[in-house]
DNA sequence: AAGAGCATGTAACTTGTTACATGATTAG
DNA sequence: CTAATCATGTAACAAGTTACATGCTCTT
């Protein structure tokens, strides 16, 4: 249930339809929380039946149209609640690990393979957090500078510096994530001496 | 698709029952794959359907009975191209670093609840984590036993290594959420001087 | 006029969660 | 005999993925 959290926490700042929202997750919250199309679309939808959201059909150009959403008392309310209910943690489901513990069944080429893919999976991701970062340091994001721009001046260093701090714990992770491809790469040379 | 594996996985050591398995789910892979009884079932079920396993009736007692699952040689190519294929990352969805992004809509102590549960929720499974590796470093890991003997004495310095590789990447883990759980703290009375 | 981008969905399927349900065996 | 454990499921639901499908607008 967190893609509706992550939909209010992004029209807590302004009104958007489904496809700015969709922009939004491919640009900047896609990093902490990925959500297709034809998963953004229909919860927009339950998510106005239910109040939380009211829509506004907008024209658009000569016959076109679109729907603008826009959260409601009860949509802000939902998203302070679950803000200050901790997390549920759910248990470790993790396909890189899973398969890294019966490593020796593979070929040791392949094992190699699976360690570059995941070494390069979390160097794509730390550059992307990374320049997160910049961008929050520079005030060069977009969606910060519009938010800041809701919050009275005493408030704004704190969204300042928890966005910061977010992109900063999941570059420590992508760091984590690449020493140990690096240290099982480093493993496999060291348990195939010829291959 | 992973649960498959992780079952294909476990009964390569050795035929199991469907609670036997849900027993080692709840005691080792859980760690790192976690299923529930729900899941677990119907997965045999279709799994032998599909031909990766064989079902035999063991009678138990006088009138129980039970179903011992078996890998095929189909299941055992099923599994070793798995291991020979890599992994398909998805994106990120996490939901700790959602609301990470978002904490100055909470009550200064929801935050720190928040950041509380985070840091206890790793700190437990690196417990866990970390006796495995000693279960592995003193030949105390059930599984693991088992797993060994199957193999010719070269190839188990493998098998051994690549299963505490993979906790070690665990421990990693847990160790650098729970460092940044605690600058969530930090930054949370930094933030808010008083409360 | 064409192509990139804006806009919105449906359908079928897979995976995972939660709750409900039942009954046998074995150790104390 | 009673409780813990062994044993196996079903049903309803929620969430997420992939593929299909359509049509307008705006810039060049």
């Amino acid at each position: 249930m967190s893609l509706r959290y992550a939909l209010l926490a992004l029209l807590s700042v302004e009104p958007m339809t489904g496809y700015d929202l969709l922009k939004q997750f491919e640009a900047s919250v896609g990093y902490v929380w990925h959500a297709p199309d034809s998963q953004i679309y229909p919860a927009l939808r339950q998510m106005e039946k239910d109040g939380l959201l009211e829509g506004e059909e907008v024209t658009w150009g000569q016959r076109g149209k679109k729907r603008r959403y826009r959260i409601t008392p009860l949509g802000l309310t939902a998203f302070r609640q679950w803000m200050n209910t901790p997390l549920e943690y759910s248990r470790e489901r993790d396909p890189a690990h899973l398969k890294a513990a019966y490593l020796e069944w593979a070929e040791p080429d392949a094992a190699r393979a699976q360690m570059t893919a995941h070494l390069e999976h979390y160097a794509e991701r730390l550059l992307q957090w990374q320049l997160k970062v910049e961008e929050i340091e520079n005030g060069t994001s977009e969606m910060l500078v519009k938010r800041l721009a809701t919050l009275p001046p005493s408030e704004r260093p704190r969204a300042t510096a928890f966005k910061k701090f977010t992109y900063e714990g999941l570059i420590g992770r992508a760091q984590q994530e690449i020493a140990w491809a690096r240290h099982g790469l480093a493993l496999i040379d060291e348990l195939y001496p010829e291959g």
